[in-house]
DNA sequence: CAGTATTTAGAAACCGGTTTCCATTATCCC
DNA sequence: GGGATAATGGAAACCGGTTTCTAAATACTG
């Protein structure tokens, strides 16, 4: 492949004039930059990437940090989103893997293994609320940062989450308003974040109705399937049991096999709404808020790259919406 | 960050046997070496990557070209596996964006694109049998390539797939030997490798047990569920209707829903199976032919990673369980 | 037309590494 | 102890760009 050299060459001209040809810098009379340009269009030439990165310290790369292998059910369209934004302002994508480090000595953080490969930027994603020191010198760097659904901010770092707190509010007053009083809640690890808002959420809608809540049908555990299914197993054993149940999707999904398999029927039984509309839900007919994934992943491409470029970097919160589908009914009394 | 100047001047050498360190080329006293070492590790120093690409036109970096956004169902778990190898090899993963050229000039194929960024070798997935041509200068280079699904070979490319023909083939036999005779299937595009190499796999099944195909039996759409559902739609429509379909897993999902939605069931009226065992097919209860999508990618790696070490690199078939569920009955007369 | 201001182009240093090749030093042998 | 040989370390070139700074060429004054 051509290097700046060939064409300057060719061009009989100096590769610094080239290069200013190239970012387009002032100082290049018209008539030796049309030269260039027709050289550099005659042998196809570009320059290469890794030689302008290791003097400009930039790449048009952003980095990603998935570590706890973002739930499968939300990867793919995040991915999908920040593909989509970097593509068009002519990003690649550098995704590090989990490295088992030959027994090196070094100490590397997020930043130094950024730094290292001079991303412009880096997306954290999958990462719950666990080891926040881990990020201080992230937050603390110069690094373009933003996390997906962890309310961390910095000089250089901001977030882009849903509104957790608002969507499980909207979910569960509409459980209210449907007429039930008895609300269960199924939800993911203790510590996470969104587990945390959503339960807020849960909590507030009841204080609005003004039910009281009952700590014997909080359930929390991983976000998998059997988790919701052996918490709806317990519900049923119950003598006082809730009439309806928020969930996360797959929880939510996991109870609804519990249900049936124990011969009761949704929502005959027993009402149920999820949070996240993932794709098997629809397989359900399950009514549940909606995260538009695709545009947490729009969303946070478009903030990293606002940071990169200096522009403000105020965290955005994605709304979310009621889809109303089958498992919930009004009861009455 | 510490460079390998600062480095060589704190350990009083030259930055070349800085180098050499780095690089354990023979030719350093065990006592130099070890100085050399211990000032590395107390800067918590390593060489700058992409310097190091620069002067080695190597990256520890794998390219993934993945223009038609391979299959969501796949997707994840493929990307996972290659993911895995990478990391234990220490390698990241390089995700080319499809971009929009700002109207320059360059035509870039896959090779100088990844020519450009110094990937050591690139993963090709979710590519049709379109415009193969596309493929030639990328075939006849130097660099180490791997196709996912698609059979496609050169100095040093190579692909890897899952066995679709024997997979069809063990569907389509299994259903002869519950007693079916009338047989169906709905598959993808024409032109792919992948829906060709199944519709043979279901001829020759048919073949070996003596049953003639019917052409008005067999569909062809897009990997969709809509596809699925119209066609089972046509198929209730038929004076003679097949006892049993065979359609990769979210046809056959699709098909399933068109059978309930007119009142049929599964696999009283119909027999059912399908063909990757996507997520969805568990909820379905869907028998199917298991392709390890996980394998795949953790295949795709490590035969790039063998090409780039100038090992073997024959294609590599990975084989397809049949999964029983409970969509396939056995059928009398 | 000489003197000054402005364009334009290129030389050289730099980014942070690797690698070749040569000079020096140490070791070996008789 | 002197000469040959092997071990060791460093200078310099290189990878392919960017950027600064200065020199040369051109344009503008009066």
């Amino acid at each position: 492949m051509a290097t700046i050299n060939d064409i300057a060459k060719l061009a009989k001209v100096s590769k610094a004039t080239v290069s200013k040809v190239i970012n387009q810098h002032p100082g290049v009379k018209e008539e030796t930059k049309k030269k260039v340009l027709r050289i550099m269009k005659q042998n196809n030439y570009w320059p290469n990437s890794v030689a302008r990165s290791l003097s400009t310290h930039k790449s048009y790369t952003i980095g990603i940090f998935d570590p706890g292998r973002l739930n499968n059910f939300f990867f793919r369209e995040v991915f999908e989103g920040i593909e989509r934004v970097c593509g068009d302002k002519g990003y690649d994508i550098l995704y590090f893997t989990d490295k088992k480090w030959d027994g090196s000595w070094v100490n590397f953080g997020y930043t130094e293994i950024s730094k290292n490969r001079s991303v412009d930027g880096v997306i954290m994603m999958g990462f719950g609320r666990v080891e926040m020191s881990k990020f201080d010198a992230l937050l603390a760097s110069d690094m373009p940062t933003v996390f997906i659904d962890l309310d961390l901010v910095g000089k250089n770092a901001s977030y882009v989450t849903s509104d957790n707190f608002n969507g499980a509010k909207t979910a569960v007053r509409y459980l209210c308003q449907l007429g039930h009083k008895k609300i269960a809640m199924i939800t993911g690890p203790n510590g996470f974040k969104v587990a945390t808002e959503r339960f807020s959420g849960f909590q507030s809608a009841l204080d609005e109705f003004n039910i009281s809540y009952n700590p014997d049908w909080v359930f929390y555990g991983q976000y998998e399937l059997e988790t919701g299914y052996e918490a709806m197993k317990k519900i049923l054993k119950m003598r006082e049991k809730p009439t309806a149940i928020f969930a996360e999707d797959i929880l939510a999904i996991g109870a609804i096999r519990a249900i049936r398999d124990h011969g009761f029927s949704v929502p005959e039984d027993f009402s149920i709404i999820g949070f996240d509309d993932i794709e098997l839900s629809k397989h359900y007919d399950l009514t549940t808020i909606r995260q538009d994934k695709y545009m947490l992943g729009v969303s946070a491409a478009e903030l990293v790259l606002k940071i990169i470029n200096k522009k403000n970097s105020a965290p955005v919160i994605l709304q979310t919406d009621l889809v109303k589908r089958g498992t919930c009914r009004r009861i009455t009394g």
